[in-house]
RNA sequence: GCGCCUGUAGCUCAGUUGGAUAGAGCAACGGACUUCUAAUCCGUGGGUCAGGGGUUCGAAUCCCUUCAGGCGCGCCA
């Protein structure tokens, strides 16, 4: 249809001397009202400005060129301050639901991303406790996003980045190692900075079992890597554990150390500073990260010779560019939204494009029951844990609420809503509609009505579909492939549920209203079909968001 | 103080990147199961798109400004 448009617009253009159009600026919609047409185009109105003439006169131009008479328009119209509207023949809905039926895992997957590699880097939450409900929803955002590029034709590799290094590493294991000596029966004040939750408690009893009595009263110093080895080892366990159980894996698990080990972080920062992008100031080395609009410098190596957690992030995103990656996806909690300035400025001193990264920040989760705060306290170690939830509401319902909002607002997730097994809850209301459509072939088939296509066979009659219900339904349909690029061009999942809504609305009203299994048998035959379309791409959909397509329920 | 994000129906949120009469869900009210799944459907009410100014054929969307809320501003990670 675009192609259509650019071309009917593009001679026209040429004679004003005028370049041709981005192709942006030929955008079909679909309008509100079914008497704007099934499609509609704005580029007479946008093309005004530019050839100083009326947008009437510009539509009527463009018409004149369209191929009406052999083509899948049935009607173009000029309305309102120039709108062009575009009527469908029927025929161009079906030719969508044999596209979905003959390749029903196929269809939407497009080719924008033309197998450009791209990484997703998402979790990649510290290992010093049990990923919380925060984490989830990172996780399915991540996870989903990945789906989504890889469908769409890019390359994807899907990578969690452990931030085994530091400090806090210490930490972690002198925490163990307290908790330990307490269960021995020492009489402990435990370190306030340290952490202090249960899971602490629970590792020391999993450690004691392993290693016994033996380091009872042994100096923290003479023992503390083996510690700290335990503990890291056990927590990112648990982390994978959890990740698999809410469906999400990973191709890579990058470890910060490996950077240290392999001076990867004195590398990049030699070749930053040949690039004369790092400089010596006050006993420290700084890069200037103003040169790319940070607002302000940001040291590399503190005066006392340690390298800072920003250097081994350049250092880490130098690797991931090294490794091939076109594009990079960072996701981030959103309270590191300081931090992005800075990362693209790094990313731009190692010789890339902004755009080379993108980072998408994900607000937090206020977790509700009925429709109360649920009480959190990291500072007493206490927090619902992702494995808390995904046990309460089960990992489909967990996932779904999660994209159902864009990922930079704050969403408020109900554990009362999510169990819910009603109309309160949106996870249901598309599940159901497949568990229906499932049902009715189910029904199909007792009745011993043949749908030969889904062996492989020929498409019946579609000529029974001619409705204004069953037109907007073929439509939506047909609209999923631009659904996705949208969603992998604007880096936004959260657009699948709301469309998946749509789609399944539309069809439970449709349900309501007609028997797909009727009496005539040219109908039934044309609206199974229609239904397979249905089907197939209610299924293709939940696929993406990671989410269960029952045939009962 | 500076920066980023947010402000749309009673509540929770969409809004196709500047298009036509601003949309969903929940909540409220009234209807529909002898039928392929009523976890569904149909109908009704509900709005100064935070306020003000600007840009143009046209603004919830872009610019300026005021107000309100959230977050961030370390030689921490």
């Amino acid at each position: 249809m675009i192609d259509m448009l650019t071309a009917a617009v593009s001679p026209l253009l040429e004679t004003e001397g005028l370049p041709a159009l981005p192709p942006s600026s030929v955008e079909l919609v679909i309008p509100k009202t079914p008497e704007h047409g099934d499609y509609a185009t704005n580029v007479a109105m946008s093309l005004s400005r530019h050839l100083k003439r009326k947008p009437r006169d510009i539509a009527s131009e463009v018409v004149k060129r369209l191929p009406v008479a052999d083509s899948i328009l049935a009607k173009v119209d000029i309305a309102g301050p120039g709108f062009i509207n575009l009527f469908v023949k029927p025929d161009a809905w079906h030719r969508i639901l044999m596209e979905i039926n003959q390749h029903p895992d196929g269809f939407g997957r497009g080719t924008i991303g033309n197998g450009k590699r791209v990484q997703v880097e998402f979790v990649s939450a510290n290992p010093t406790g049990p990923l919380h409900i925060g984490h989830g929803r990172g996780a399915a955002t991540g996870d989903v996003m990945a789906n989504i590029l890889e469908a769409c034709g890019f390359d994807v590799q899907r990578e969690y980045y452990i931030n085994d290094a530091g400090n806090q590493m210490d930490t972690l294991g002198a925490s163990l190692y307290y908790r330990y000596q307490e269960l021995l029966g020492e009489k402990i004040d435990f370190p306030d900075n340290h952490y202090r939750g249960e899971y602490m408690k629970e590792l020391a009893v999993t450690f004691r079992e392993e290693a016994g009595d033996q380091y009872l009263r042994k100096p923290l110093q003479e023992v503390l890597p083996m510690f700290t080895k335990f503990a890291a080892d056990s927590i990112l366990g648990g982390i994978r554990e959890d990740l698999a159980v809410f469906g999400v894996s990973f191709d890579e698990w990058f470890s910060e150390r490996s950077l240290h080990e392999q001076d990867a972080v004195t590398t990049t920062i030699t070749a930053l500073r040949t690039a004369g992008h790092v400089y010596d100031s006050e006993g420290a080395t700084w890069f200037r990260s103003t040169t790319f609009g940070d607002e302000k410098d940001r040291v590399v190596i503190r005066a006392n010779g340690v390298s800072t957690y920003f250097a081994a992030d350049l250092a880490y995103h130098k690797n991931k560019y090294d490794r091939g990656f076109d594009t990079v996806i960072d996701i981030w909690g959103a309270d590191h939204h300081g931090y992005v300035p800075r990362m693209m400025a790094g990313v731009e001193a190692l010789g890339r494009k902004r755009t080379d990264l993108h980072v998408i920040l994900i607000q937090l989760v206020n977790l509700l029951r009925g429709g109360k705060p649920v009480a959190m306290s990291t500072r007493a170690g206490e927090f619902v844990t992702l494995r808390e939830v995904i046990d309460e509401v089960g990992k489909d319902a967990a996932r779904y609420i999660f994209l159902t909002r864009r990922s930079d607002s704050p969403l408020d997730f109900d554990l009362d809503v999510a169990k819910m097994q009603s109309n309160e809850n949106p996870v249901y209301y598309v599940q159901y509609a497949h568990a229906r459509l499932s049902s009715v072939f189910e029904v199909a088939q007792e009745r011993g009505i043949v749908c030969g296509w889904l062996q492989g066979g020929e498409p019946p009659d579609l000529s029974p579909l001619r409705s204004a219900q069953e037109a907007a339904l073929m439509r939506l349909l047909g609209e999923y492939p631009q659904l996705l690029t949208n969603c992998a061009r604007n880096y936004e999942p959260h657009l699948i549920p709301y469309y998946l809504h749509e789609l399944v609305s539309t069809f439970h009203s449709y349900y309501n209203q007609n028997r797909i299994l009727g009496e005539d048998v040219d109908i039934s035959q044309a609206r199974l079909y229609l239904a397979t379309a249905v089907r197939n791409v209610i299924g293709n959909a939940l696929a993406i968001l990671g989410v269960h397509a029952p045939e009962k329920m």
